[in-house]
Order: C-alpha cells, then structure tokens, then sequence
RNA sequence: GGCGACGUAGCCAAGUGGUCAAGGCAGGGGUCUGCAAAAUCCCGAUCGCCGGUUCAAUUCCGGCCGUCGCCUCCA
C-alpha cells in the first residue's frame, strides 16, 4: 500500500510518489533568529523530523534542507536593542538551535543555508522575474505582481478581491497592487545591505526560501513543510514567484503543514509576538526531550494541541514505561526463536507501518508501540525466553527510533554512583538481616534524593527520577 | 466580513456506516513484594445539540451552539 501524505495544495490525502524515485527532497522553514525558539518551534521542528525518519525507515533517501532567516526587519530592530551587531544576534541563537534540537534529538538537516548566504541566487531570481515582467523596481525595491500569477492565492483558497476586501495593512501607495509583495527592499542608513542592480538592499520576506531551496534541492521539491501560520502570505508568495520564475509547475508537489501549539492559560497559539511562550530551554529542563516529543506526537500533526503541563508529564510516564520494557533481561530459557512473542512484535510492526503510511498517524502508531511495550512486559513477567524477548525489545527499539525516542532516562553525576551502590549493597544487607525499618528509611531518604529504587528478585534497580 | 479546523470517557487522543469505539495519563480493585516501587490483570465513554438520509450513523447531509486558526510579522 502507498504511503499517503496530505497536501495543503489539494486539501487531500495523496499518494507519495517522488519527482525522482526512491529520493524525497525536503524542506522545512526554519527559525527566524532574532530570539530564543519556543515549543511552537519545536512541534513543528519534533513533526517534520519524525516525517523524514519515518520516510527514511520507509527506504527513501531524504534530502533534507532547512534555512535559517538570518537577515529580517525584527533581527536587525532586536540588535540594535541590544547593542549587537545582526551577525552576532543570528550565531548566537544558531548555537542555541542547534544544541536545543540535538536535545529533543531532532536530526540535522543535511545542509541549514543562511538567507545571507544565497544573496546571489536572490537577486538572480529577481533579475529573473522583473525580465519576464512578474516583478517591477520602484525606489530601490522591488515588488512581485501578483495579477500576473492568474492562480494566485491557490494554496491559501484566497482570491485577490476577497483578501483586498479584509486588508487591514496599511497600504503602499506605490505598488501597482496593495497585495503585490517585496522580493527586494531599499536599505535605509545603518543597516545590513548588499549591492544589488537596484541599489543597496537586502531581501524581502518570502523570497529567501525560494532560493534556498533551488540552490540546495533544485527547482522542484517534493515535501516543503512549515506551521500552519505560513501558508499565507509565506508559501503563497514562494509558489507565486518559484513558479513564475522557473515556469515549472509545481514548484513544491506536497505541502505539509502543522496545526499550531496553544498555550493552556489563555487558549491562544503561542509565538513570540504575543509574549506566550514556554522556551524549548524551559520545557527541555523540565520534562527532557523524550516526554516532549511522547506528548506532541500524540496528537495528530494536523490537530492543534495545547501546551498543558499535565499532559506532558502523563507522556512522561509512558516514556518511563517504555523504557522500563527496554530493560535488559537474561532470565528464562533460550529456545524457540520464533513463537507467540516474535509474532506480535512483528504484528505491531506492521501495524505501526500502516498508522504511519496514513499520513504520519503518529498517535496510532504510538498506540502500537505502547501495546508492544506491555507485550513485551507481560512475557518477562512470564518468564518468557530471552532470546523472544530480546527480538521483541529490538523491534520496539526501532520502532520508537523513528519517532525519535531515546528512552535514555534521567541522568545524574556519575561520580555518586559508587555512593550509592554501596547505600544499596549495605541496604540489601539489612534487608537479609530483616532490619526492615532501616532499609526503608534508606530508601525513602534516597528517594527524596532524587533516587528511587526497586528491589527486583534478584537485585535492586537504582535510578534517578526527574524533578518536580 | 471572507476562508478554514475542531467538539469522543476525569484529562489527552485515535477511529469506523452495521462484533455500539485504539492507546496514554489519572483513579479504583487484584497478583507479585517483608513493605514499597516497577510490572501485569480487571473496571469506565453510546461519541456537543436538533433534524434528515439509510434496514442501520458516533461515522454521510443540513441547521444550531461552542472552541480555535488564518486573512498582518509568526513554526
């Protein structure tokens, strides 16, 4: 069976079928660099990963673009604010990106081009566009013609007439139509600028993603993703001028959108305008990257999901019950290699595998690896043979790989350990010895430590558990 | 005003025109345990409201109510 994938452009489900077989070519809008990334930025950025995983584990070769704006109005207002300079700005919370996603183990893009790196295929674009008169100069700037475009507004559903109607931005006077955008904007004093054949300028705010992608994935792409808050005017206005530029149709085959995060106290979607916002940091410190990924995965990516501290720290819980199914396992006989238990891994498997071929059902297939995990822990109970168990852990491994699970649990100083193998060798002493009240309040000071322990038959398990 | 989405157990969240509904968290009860913990087993919903189509609707259509998103920078 195909894989589907929903498509903004035709509001459907369609099948995947890749310009170039067996390589899916992807890009995702990344970060405006101008503050610190919210968990709005990581839903979308926990989704689009889980995508190329799941693709990946699907067999397909994935190239995987994802720009970084380092060059827009609010960067250039936050550092002058600041005292920095908009380079500085923009490396300083590239660093931070990077670290915040190796965090929630969102994989690397194969290449994070910078809008200023591409400023030559920026104004080859928009030299392009004014010659095949879809774009016009006007002082310094340059604006795209959106009468041109016969079928503009076909991603959004807009017509020009209806958007005109409910306009509410203050209109330019001197551009030939109020919806008609800027490919180029006239650099006043003091700002970051490059030559251009219109004079000193940088880029306006929707062409950047246009030449990035061609640089780095070519003229057509397969999956182009982003929030749902960028459909319009954003993924309109790259449609608008990949194709008019190119004149090849369809600049992006799948268009791949996100519904947004709403933060639980006031109900709105989260962004940095509003001020709403929990930081990727802040979460990460308090629930680590495996709840966070548990907690947005379970919720369709089409369906808008609200940030609720209950409900991460519930996924929290379900990450520790996978991990626990995860643990290592020796007891029990080694024999029949393939019977009841191997069957079942390989029946979650596939049902995994159909969940996500419609359209990345992450919430079905988080279902299947849930019921693998008490499969597997039921048949440990059990006494189950080690190698069954061993093939059915490998198979939930890899499953929870594609979506992006470490199951890694909580660390803490290594130095302690010693300390506390020898808390819970002299422990077991007392246990033996039926000096049951002094082995319990170990336990119980351990545990306000921050380290719980669970007496198994055979030893005792030690970890430490997450704050709060 | 225009366009769109959603409303399923305490919370989160899948799903299907006809064994009247996955999974998670929380809660209750049992097993295991010196006691715990962990694990496991058992227990809960008739699917916003009102009509319609149908032999049959939670699933299709219409209306209503409610929540939310986009239309402006925004993942």
């Amino acid at each position: 069976m195909a894989l589907k994938i929903y498509s903004t452009l035709s509001r459907q489900k369609e099948d995947l079928v890749p310009l170039e077989p067996g390589v899916i070519k992807m890009y995702v809008c990344g970060p405006n660099l101008y503050g610190p990334a919210h968990v709005g930025h990581a839903m979308s950025y926990i989704v689009f990963d889980t995508i190329r995983r799941y693709l990946q584990y699907r067999g397909f070769q994935v190239r995987y673009v994802q720009n970084f704006t380092d060059i827009e109005d609010r960067i250039i207002e936050t550092a002058r604010s600041l005292n920095t300079t908009v380079k500085d700005l923009s490396e300083k919370y590239i660093a931070r990106f990077y670290a915040e996603m190796d965090a929630l183990n969102v994989l690397r893009a194969d290449y994070n081009p910078r809008a200023t790196e591409v400023i030559p295929k920026i104004i080859e674009i928009v030299a392009g566009l004014i010659a095949k008169g879809y774009a016009y100069p006007i002082e310094g700037g340059v604006y795209f013609r959106v009468t041109r475009m016969t079928d503009y507004g076909k991603l959004s559903k807009r017509s020009l007439d209806g958007m005109e109607a409910g306009a509410r931005i203050e209109i330019d006077e001197r551009k030939e139509h109020p919806m008609d955008f800027a490919l180029w904007k006239a650099s006043k004093p003091g700002e970051p600028a490059w030559d251009s054949p219109w004079g000193k300028g940088r880029p306006g705010w929707h062409i950047e993603c246009s030449a990035m992608s061609m640089q780095f994935l070519g003229e057509q792409l397969d999956i182009h993703g982003g929030g749902h808050d960028v459909i319009f005017p954003h993924h309109e206005n790259e449609i608008a001028q990949s194709e008019a530029y190119t004149g090849k149709v369809p600049f992006v085959k799948y268009w791949v959108h996100n519904a947004l995060l709403r933060l639980h106290e006031d109900e709105e979607k989260m962004t940095r305008h509003l001020g709403n916002i929990v930081s990727v940091q802040e979460a990460l410190q308090k629930y680590g990257g495996d709840a966070i990924r548990l907690f947005i995965l379970s919720s369709h990516y089409r369906s808008p999901l609200t940030w609720k501290d209950e409900n991460i720290i519930a996924a929290r819980h379900g990450a520790e019950r996978l991990r626990v199914a995860l643990r290592d396992y020796e007891a029990g006989p080694s024999s029949n290699p393939a019977d009841a238990l191997c069957e079942q891994a390989d029946q979650a498997s596939r049902a995994f595998v159909f969940a996500m071929d419609d359209d990345f059902n992450t919430p079905r297939a988080i279902a299947q690896v849930y019921d693998l995990a008490r499969t597997i822990n039921a048949a440990r109970d059990n006494g189950a043979p080690s190698n069954s168990v061993a093939y059915a852990q490998s198979i939930l491994l890899e499953l929870t790989e594609v979506l992006g699970l470490t199951l890694k649990g909580v660390s803490g100083p290594s130095e302690v350990e010693p300390f506390i193998a020898l808390l819970v060798q002299t422990r077991n002493e007392l246990r033996a010895a039926k000096q049951f009240a002094l082995a319990d309040q170990i336990r119980n000071r351990l545990a306000e430590l921050g380290v719980v322990l669970e007496d198994a038959a055979s030893s005792t398990l030690w970890k430490y558990t997450s704050q709060e």
